[in-house]
DNA sequence: TTCGAGTTGAATGT
DNA sequence: ACATTCAACTCGAA
């Protein structure tokens, strides 16, 4: 809503204005498309599955009234079908693949800059700039109580896209830029480690090629970091997503998802609860459940830890359940992003190595080893000593005491024994691959899928 | 068919 | 601070 407040002042400024229709377009439309007397019409191309439908609709619609419809590709850097057709059909599954395919391509085009005026006949009349029928709409409008909402730690809009775009892309934070890793950023830090360019980016308040080219602006003539670390490769790993969403069918969930490995999910209402309102028991993961639902955005890290949890590491809950909660609660959630991540996390697609476990205990300690981070998203532990906060249950009832917060009454007691249910759930993650194995070969053709499976894969079964 | 590599693990050693 | 082990996945190139 502040984003498209701060494009009606924009359009303003210029002497038009945003018009917001509501309802359906084919209705809608129909009937601007008569009292405007519109001969074009142009949109973004969007490639999740509903807009497709629906766009493609508009577009039938238009072009039997006579209007003409032109549309662009300007959320991404790459147009997803392109790639798709340089590598044979197929949208590559890992990412370095996916940049040999794009370096047989043009280089993304330079952003143009905005316009500083309109031409005479395309600015708008007094009773048109007055008029509030299609005004933004208010947050009443959509069910929303002010008074409920957080502080707002990342307001929308074009002008704050900017605002921080030029302050974390600046030539005075060249060196930052030139040095950025993403796995050496922290996940629980107080402040964040990272650009937070995404929720603008997923709101088009800023464009992913004014970033590219700024990043080569930056990078030029000096020792960079390279992707997939880089961000540059952060950009790239959004075009990624963007591929494999776009060509796969169903790629938000698991099931007739070509790319998904089939797992037998729990389905634990408790667990999820626990989970989704931070009250696992372990700090690390509610705290981070915490600033998400108070924020709006938690790092990169932080979300592969708290997925890791739910999911294969701890909880074995589904990630379409995850994705669900993460759709809600975060500014940048991105459909096709937030499907592939989580896809990745539960190591269901483009991620393997499911023996690669996150410790809800040890991984936060790393960066933030006394705990500070978990002080600020769950002050009831905040007295807790270095040693127990990221393992609370483990202090003497003396110490919890002391803290002020006793573990099952104040705080809850951990949700699962992490050190035994991480193994369990190894060893159910192995039975589902090799039962994928069988019953879902990819890319062999049939002939060679029976020749070969009944001595060589189905003795690793038995084993 | 084989083999190397894969954005970001943990625990235990030196 | 760095190396090894753990137990071993899929993708894509050769």
């Amino acid at each position: 809503m502040q984003s498209l407040q701060d494009l009606d002042t924009s359009l303003r400024g210029l002497g038009s204005r945003l018009f917001v229709l509501r309802g359906e377009p084919g209705e809608v439309l129909t009937k601007v498309w008569e009292t405007w007397d519109v001969k074009m019409m142009t949109w973004e191309e969007d490639t999740e599955p509903d807009a497709v439908i629906r766009d493609e609709a508009v577009k039938e619609m238009a072009e039997r009234k006579g209007v003409t419809v032109e549309t662009f590709c300007s959320h991404t850097l790459y147009r997803p079908e392109d790639i798709v057709a340089k590598n044979k059909g197929t949208a590559p599954l890992t990412l370095v693949k996916f940049q040999s395919v794009i370096a047989m391509m043009e280089k993304p085009s330079k952003p143009l800059d905005a316009p500083q005026s309109l031409e005479e006949a395309s600015r708008l009349s007094v009773s048109e700039l007055s008029d509030t029928k299609d005004d933004i709409p208010t947050l009443k409008e959509v069910n929303v109580v002010e008074s409920e909402l957080h502080e707002s730690k990342f307001p929308g809009g074009e002008t704050e896209a900017l605002k921080r775009f030029n302050e974390k892309l600046s030539t005075e934070n060249a060196a930052w830029v030139r040095t950025f890793e993403k796995p050496l950023t922290s996940p629980n830090s107080l402040e964040p480690s990272t650009t937070v360019l995404s929720p603008y980016l997923k709101f088009g308040c800023v464009s992913p090629r004014m970033m590219y080219w700024r990043l080569v602006k930056l990078y030029t003539g000096a020792k960079h970091s390279q992707p997939p670390v880089s961000l540059h490769g952060q950009l790239l790993w959004r075009e990624f997503y963007y591929c494999a969403a776009a060509s796969t069918p169903n790629f938000s969930r698991m099931e007739d998802n070509p790319v998904c490995r089939q797992i037998p999910w729990d389905k634990d209402e408790d667990k999820l609860a626990a989970w989704t309102e931070a009250r696992t028991g372990f700090p690390y993961i509610d705290a981070i459940m915490t600033q998400l639902r108070r924020d709006g955005w938690i790092h990169h890290l932080a979300r592969h830890s708290v997925a890791c949890f739910l999911t294969r590491g701890d909880l074995w809950q589904s990630w379409e359940k995850g994705q669900e909660v993460f759709e809600e609660l975060l500014l940048d959630a991105d459909w096709s992003l937030n499907a592939g991540n989580w896809m990745w996390l539960s190591a269901s697609a483009f991620f393997h190595q499911y023996w690669k476990c996150y410790s809800p205990v040890a991984f936060g300690k790393k960066t933030d080893p006394s705990g500070e981070y978990i002080r600020k998203y769950l002050p009831h532990l905040a007295k807790f000593p270095d040693k127990f906060i990221y393992q609370p249950w483990e202090a003497p009832l003396a110490v919890q005491k002391a803290a002020g917060c006793v573990i099952g009454q104040d705080y809850p007691r951990p949700i699962v024994d992490h050190a035994i249910v991480s193994k369990e759930n190894m060893g159910r993650m192995k039975v589902a691959c090799a039962a994928g194995k069988v019953a879902a070969p990819k890319k062999n053709k049939l002939e060679n899928y029976f020749k070969k499976e009944p001595k060589a894969k189905k003795r690793k079964i038995d084993e």
